[in-house]
DNA sequence: TGGGGCATGTAAGGGGTTACATGATTGA
DNA sequence: TCAATCATGTAACCCCTTACATGCCCCA
């Protein structure tokens, strides 16, 4: 149920679909997403909703074009989720199931070896985030602290997803340290 | 695709879609859930795929059960999961969607609000994960690294999560001040 | 002329939540 | 006797992913 308000807050300006989509591989990525057969059917019902309102056409150039804007409606919507505070619980995260497992693999190389490309994996992220972080400050003089309301929330979603990145890939380098130094347990002879 | 591998993982040990579901209120919640209405109908269909098999009614006293056990199928399909590396993406965070868009909110002290029953939440969680912790390094002299594999694994699990609800209060009151530091913007007269 | 990006959509199916249904056993 | 816990399941519904369908425009 929380696309719903994640649109509205996307639309405080008033964007088409497509647009949203990449606002969703640009920004949101790295703690929502959701595909373009997701999204339309969404804004249609949102619009019969009276949350937001459609103009189709007035393109420049290329095909018409379905440009949707938040209504009133959408406003106090969209302020009410935020006011009853955060939406927690039920993270899903597979990766950490199978490091809770990994004991199912016969030896310590392999578990190694998993936790080795999932640091390479993070640590991969965390470039690409450092990187964001670094062109927009470059770009932007106001960066962090100056930035407007609507630019310097988003900068605090950066921020932990750095953090929380950087403490991922320590924590791989810590297990792989720890399973290195633990004793190879013998395996049972017989069953 | 996750739950069938998990389901695996837990029935290294026989047991019941009832058992298994205790399993994960005191385990595997802080990064898995399921219901048991999804528990249920997952162990039939693995056990007609032969990924486990299950027998009914050897219960001691309560009505009858049926347990379920891993196939030496179910033993090689977990381990191929395992083998294939970690299963990453498309994590969806709500409240850093939230974070995201308050700038929506109209004062800062309703964001500030915000921050604080977030860090609020994250520090209660934070306190239950280390009681865990606390726990279970008194009742077994081996913790955390001389523990055998099937519990060394978990504690490297939980070792995370405490190290990220740290992050992330700590992050949560970093934001509370840089909000508390910033000038009121001021609101737009007519528009 | 053919591929790639722009642009909007539908259909099928899997995964997950909530609600409902049933019944036995245990303890207050 | 009544509520709580044990124990297993079905049904309806929502969310999301993957695949498919359509058509325009631009550029090589």
């Amino acid at each position: 149920m929380s696309l719903k308000y994640i649109l509205l807050g996307v639309l405080s300006e008033s964007q088409s679909g497509y647009d949203i989509k990449k606002y969703f591989e640009n920004s949101l990525k790295n703690f929502w997403n959701a595909e373009l057969s997701q999204i339309y059917p969404l804004l249609q019902k949102m619009e019969k909703e009276g949350l937001l309102n459609g103009t189709t056409g007035d393109s420049d150039i290329g095909p018409k074009k379905r440009v949707y804007g938040r209504t009133e409606k959408g406003n106090s919507e969209l302020e009410s989720w935020l006011s009853e505070g955060p939406v927690v619980g039920s993270e899903r995260i597979a990766y950490l199931a199978q490091v809770f497992f990994l004991a199912s693999l016969k030896d310590k190389a392999s578990a190694i070896a998993y936790m080795q490309k999932l640091k390479d994996y993070m640590a991969a992220r965390l470039a690409t985030l450092k990187a964001v972080e670094t062109e927009w400050a470059g770009q932007d003089a106001r960066y962090p602290d100056a930035l407007p309301d609507d630019e310097f929330y988003p900068q605090l979603t950066l921020t932990l997803g750095i953090a929380r990145l950087r403490g991922t890939v320590e924590w791989c380098e810590e297990c792989i340290s720890r399973i290195q130094a633990r004793k190879e347990e013998p395996v049972e002879a017989g069953q």
